[in-house]
DNA sequence: TGATCGCGTTGATGTAAATCAACATGCCGC
DNA sequence: GCGGCATGTTGATTTACATCAACGCGATCA
């Protein structure tokens, strides 16, 4: 059971105290690592907070006073050109990790995609808490260089790969995030509007429904209620997203 | 003066011993933050190595046996696609670390744009140090943090950027990078081919050329010889980079 | 029950960049 | 000095995707 009805999406409610040792995905995130002593003092300094969809986190040139984890829903990352052109560089999930920051202000906006509970710690603490736990540190690092090969390839995308490719790799790599969150893998939610996966994609709404309807079409997948897309044959998906 | 003459590149030698206290490029890098201790172990690991431009380093998919730092030239990253499509993900100069992996694999391909210098370490053994110099790690972790922020920046270039804004936001880009070497940021040293400039923004070689010509021939640029680029309106090139 | 709104789909048309092609230039080996 | 090759530039044409436009549908609400 997910921590809250995500269909009756709460209030946002700032300071609402979540135990760590309660955490619904503890075993997948950052604190997978901790010992007893490490979990307590991260519980010490985090606070869990429940939003509705749509909601700013922080944005682009904020001053970065705390980092976060999702521990339920979905969360977008975006970059803004001063003319309102948008490139989501990633979606979030529950157990990942945001927040690092460059000169002490974020990089990106992020915003809520679904109703989200996150976990946020002030980043002086988490850092002084990351000196104190070499293990700690460790295991975000190790997150970001995850995350620095899902931005190369994410580069190869938008730099190399066509429509039907873009969508195709899309629908995988959300597919394939969902095992690792030991959900079913197929067929995929897809919680985000078209809009999203556009912008995501380095493509228009207009051609992300066109290319949907073409793969529908020519039997590649089914598309369900309740925004889940079915992988026909998984194995020559993953052939299409490689222009194979 | 540079450790070697560039313009005579020496065959690649393995095994060749580099003191890093001589190193010329130790406070721009990894080693910046490092204790007398902890500079002599890295050293102790440590072997330089010269080669000559346009060789492999490493291939996407070999097993990571080593970590490497740049200490003079300039090394190319790219993925490829199996029709033989390739996006470069970055480009690195003296002081620039590589190598991080996931799962013991190299993600990505590696390859000297010019004659170049490189130091590396046995991954194991770096992870050993990582493990009793927090600093070292912390240092790293930095960097990949910097990293993922210009990968954020690489995307929304990818995705939403023009032919023109892509060349004006890669000039600048070169052109911020020499800076922070202490190098003469303008007019800015472009070392490697359209080709390769093409696959990075994610255009063809007769784009970016027809590109730089109507940039020249707007005024806002100048080709020099040996492959140097001015700028002529760094501040009106920053609002170009952004669409305005 | 009908008006309004946001979202997604589909169709007609436009265009930035790709592709195809030719040629110029510089470099290398001989 | 000369042929051969890689690299870069420019021109003609094509095309994948964007843009502009219309409409369907479900949700919300008076």
């Amino acid at each position: 059971m997910p921590p809250f009805d995500m269909a009756r999406p709460a209030k946002p409610v700032v300071a609402e105290i979540y135990p760590c040792g309660a955490c619904p995905v503890r075993a997948l995130t950052v604190c997978a690592a901790l010992e007893e002593e490490e979990l307590r003092r991260l519980a010490e300094i985090s606070q869990s907070q429940r939003m509705i969809a749509h909601q700013t986190i922080f944005s682009e040139g904020d001053a970065a006073t705390h980092m976060f984890n999702v521990t339920a829903g979905t969360v977008k990352l975006y970059k803004l050109l001063p003319d309102g052109r948008r490139q989501i560089t990633g979606f979030l999930f529950s157990g990942d990790f945001l927040g690092l920051s460059v000169n002490e202000r974020y990089a990106y906006s992020a915003e809520t995609v679904v109703a989200t509970s996150i976990c946020r710690f002030p980043r002086r603490q988490m850092e002084h808490l990351l000196d104190d736990f070499p293990k700690l540190q460790r295991q975000l690092f190790s997150m970001a260089s995850n995350e620095l090969a899902a931005a190369q390839d994410q580069m190869l995308l938008l730099g190399r790969k066509t429509a039907r490719e873009k969508i195709a790799s899309f629908l995988l790599g959300l597919s394939d995030r969902a095992v690792r969150r030991g959900q079913k893998d197929n067929p995929v939610q897809v919680p985000m509007s078209r809009s999203d996966i556009a912008d995501y994609l380095g493509l228009t709404t207009e051609t992300v429904s066109r290319t949907f309807t073409q793969l529908k079409a020519g039997g590649a997948i089914r598309l369900l209620e309740g925004g889940r897309v079915q992988i026909v044959d998984k194995a020559a998906f993953y052939d299409m997203a490689e222009g194979m």
